[in-house]
DNA sequence: AGAGAATTTCACCAACGGGTTATATAAGTC
DNA sequence: GACTTATATAACCCGTTGGTGAAATTCTCT
């Protein structure tokens, strides 16, 4: 899912808020040069994989970030964050130290 | 690339530290019922994409977890975090509070 | 050197993913 | 109701992925 430069892309992009899908696809169009089907398959892997929700105004769709996925990916990550806190936390109390 | 449920799967088995590709290869082999080729392909994805290291001890094989690009995920996910850190604060300064 | 364990690589195949163009649907506008 | 804009779906193609069984590699042991 999110080895996928364009969907992680358009996630940034909703990361600042609603976008309509015109909007998404004229980015990645500009960014990527793919065509507007395709961003619209790429959104609607999104919807489907509860990454993104959808509004529709009108005729437009309003695309917006849902957390609750990512939230996993974080959480699942956890396991390994000790692997790079450690280092840190020993900077941290170096610098501590030194102060 | 960590779509694929059996390298999560390896990479959760290799955080608790180094195993051999034999030992994964009967994890796997338990719990999704693929060959132990199949496995060694998915370790060698692994290594090559860099969220694995190896080193030969003997005959054996010893994979590790080499966080860098775990941790870039982590980085990457910083954009989002906010989405989920607001109702904890929230939750926090009001457990303060009422200490 | 020969046998055996541990692991990787090879050749092959079916399924999947992500792109394209053409077409459909839905909502605003004259 | 016809026309345009916004978006989604359909049908199709092709490269990649992930599996398999068979064979190669590497190390150990006697």
């Amino acid at each position: 899912m999110l080895g996928d430069p364009v969907r992680r892309r358009i996630l940034e992009l909703l990361a600042d808020g609603e976008q309509t899908a015109g909007a998404v696809g004229g980015a990645i169009l500009a960014e990527f040069g793919i065509s507007q089907p395709a961003v619209s398959r790429h959104l609607r892997v999104l919807r489907e994989s509860g990454f993104a929700t959808v509004r529709s105004d009108g005729s437009r769709r309003l695309y917006a970030v849902d957390p609750a996925p990512l939230q996993k990916v974080d959480i699942w990550l956890d396991r390994f964050r000790r692997f790079w806190t450690r280092r840190l936390d020993a900077l941290d109390t170096e610098l501590t130290r030194r102060a």
